[in-house]
RNA sequence: CGCGGGGUGGAGCAGCCUGGUAGCUCGUUGGGCUCAUAACCCAAAGGUCGCGGGUUCAAAUCCCGCCCCCGCAA
C-alpha cells in the first residue's frame, strides 16, 4: 500500500520504523515544525523527523494544514492511506478524504475511553488495571472514528506511564501493521464507537503535577506514576520545588500528622502525611539537585527523627 | 545569546556574602552493650574543597577562563 506517514513524538517511531520493514511503501513523512526547546533555546528537531532522515525519506513539515497549498502536495503523493500517530494537528475534512482508504490513527487506549492527548498519562493516574490501543479511521470529531482493530494489556501494579508509553508504542506498531495489512485485504469491518461511554484524556498541564496531600496517598501514588516522566509530580520545601519520581503507599490508617506533614523514620525513611495514610518518599530530586533517595534527602535538608516539617505551598 | 542553581571525605548537604583551625546527617571500620539486632553507646579511618590561572602574608571562600551536572521555561 502507498502510504504516507504523519506523527511526531516517539510515541509514533515505532510504528514508523515497523511499516519500513513491511510491504508497504512509505513516500512521505509528515512532523511538526522543528521548535526551540530545551535548555539553551536551541531548535530541536522531531523523533520522527530523525528517523525519517536517517531513512532517506522525504520530510514535509507544514505549519498549517488549512492553507490550500499543502493540498496539491497531498494529492500529488498519491498515497492509498494515511497513517496518523501523534502528529498533534488536527487533519481537515478535505485531507481525510484524499486517500482512499481514508486516514488511520493508532490511539493508545481502548477507545471510547480516554479519548484525547494524554491518554496513557490518565489511565494510569486514574488507578486502571487494563488499558490498550486501538486503531480506527479518522473522522472530523477529537478521536471519535469508527473502530478497527483493538488489542488491550494490563497495567502493572507500579508501572509508570513512561513504562507503559513504550510497551505501547510497541504493541501499537504491530497493531498499526496488522490493520493494514487487514484492511487491504478487505477484511475489517469498522466500529463506530459508543460514544455514551466515552470518557477524556485532556492534555496535561504543569499545576496538574502539583501534589494536594489533603487526597488518599493512593491517590497520589497513582499521580506519581501516571504523571512520569512529565509533568511529574512536585511539592514545595521550604520554598524550594521537589519533584517526586518515585513513592509507595504505607500503613493505611493513621496518619498522625496533618496532611503534607514529613517525617523521618528510621525503616521508611521520609513519609509525609496524606488524607488517610502516608506516602513512603522513595526518589524524589530538589530543585537544581540530582534525584536521590528519600533517605539521602533528609540527610541533606537535615531532618532528624522526631522532627516534622510541613510540604507545600 | 531565554532565566537561574550547583560541583566540598563513600552518599546527601552546610560553610562562600563579612578570606585565616573543613562542619552536619548517613555510610564504612574497630570496640562495647544485648538472648539478639538493620537498634543503642564509644572510637577511628577517609577530603588535590570540579580543572586551570590571578589577587593576597593567607583562597573552599574574592576575580577571570574551561569542563561537567541540574531546575524553570519551551
Amino acid at each position: 500500500m502507498r502510504l504516507a506517514f504523519m506523527g511526531t513524538p516517539e510515541f509514533a517511531v515505532p510504528t514508523l520504523r515497523r511499516l519500513l520493514r513491511s510491504p508497504h511503501q512509505v513516500l512521505a513523512v509528515f512532523t511538526q515544525p522543528d521548535k526551540p526547546a530545551g535548555r539553551g533555546e536551541k531548535m530541536r528537531i522531531s523523533p520522527v523527523k530523525r528517523l525519517a532522515l536517517e531513512q532517506g525519506l522525504p520530510v514535509y513539515q507544514p505549519p498549517k494544514l488549512l492553507s490550500e497549498e499543502w493540498r496539491a502536495v497531498f494529492e500529488s503523493l498519491q498515497a492509498e492511506a494515511y497513517v496518523v500517530v501523534a502528529y498533534g494537528k488536527i487533519l481537515p475534512a478535505w485531507l481525510i478524504g484524499i486517500p482512499c482508504y481514508g486516514a488511520i490513527n493508532l490511539h493508545a487506549s481502548l477507545l471510547p475511553k480516554y479519548r484525547g492527548a494524554a491518554p496513557v498519562n490518565w489511565a494510569i493516574a486514574n488507578g486502571e488495571t487494563i488499558t490498550g490501543v486501538t486503531t480506527m479511521k479518522i473522522d472530523t470529531g477529537l478521536d471519535t472514528g469508527d473502530i478497527l482493530l483493538q488489542e488491550s494489556v494490563s497495567i502493572g501494579p507500579r508501572e509508570t506511564a513512561t513504562e507503559l508509553h513504550d510497551r505501547l508504542s510497541q504493541l501499537g506498531a504491530d497493531l498499526q501493521a496488522r490493520t493494514l495489512d487487514s484492511m487491504e485485504a478487505g477484511l475489517l469491518a469498522p466500529v463506530p464507537q459508543e460514544n455514551e461511554r466515552a470518557t477524556y484524556a485532556p492534555l496535561l498541564k504543569k499545576p496538574d503535577g502539583q501534589i494536594d496531600w489533603t487526597q488518599p496517598s493512593s491517590t497520589i501514588y497513582n499521580r506519581v506514576r501516571g504523571f512520569n516522566p512529565w509533568p511529574g509530580t512536585y511539592t514545595f520545601v521550604k520554598g524550594n520545588l521537589l519533584r517526586i519520581w518515585e513513592a509507595q503507599p504505607v500503613d493505611p490508617g493513621f496518619p498522625i500528622h496533618p496532611p503534607g506533614t514529613l517525617v523521618r523514620e528510621p525503616k521508611l525513611g521520609a513519609l509525609v502525611s496524606c488524607h488517610s495514610s502516608r506516602l513512603q518518599l522513595l526518589e524524589v530530586q530538589l530543585e537544581n539537585r540530582k534525584r536521590t533517595t528519600g533517605a539521602e534527602f533528609l540527610n541533606g535538608i537535615r531532618l532528624n527523627e522526631g522532627q516534622t516539617l510541613l510540604l507545600g505551598r
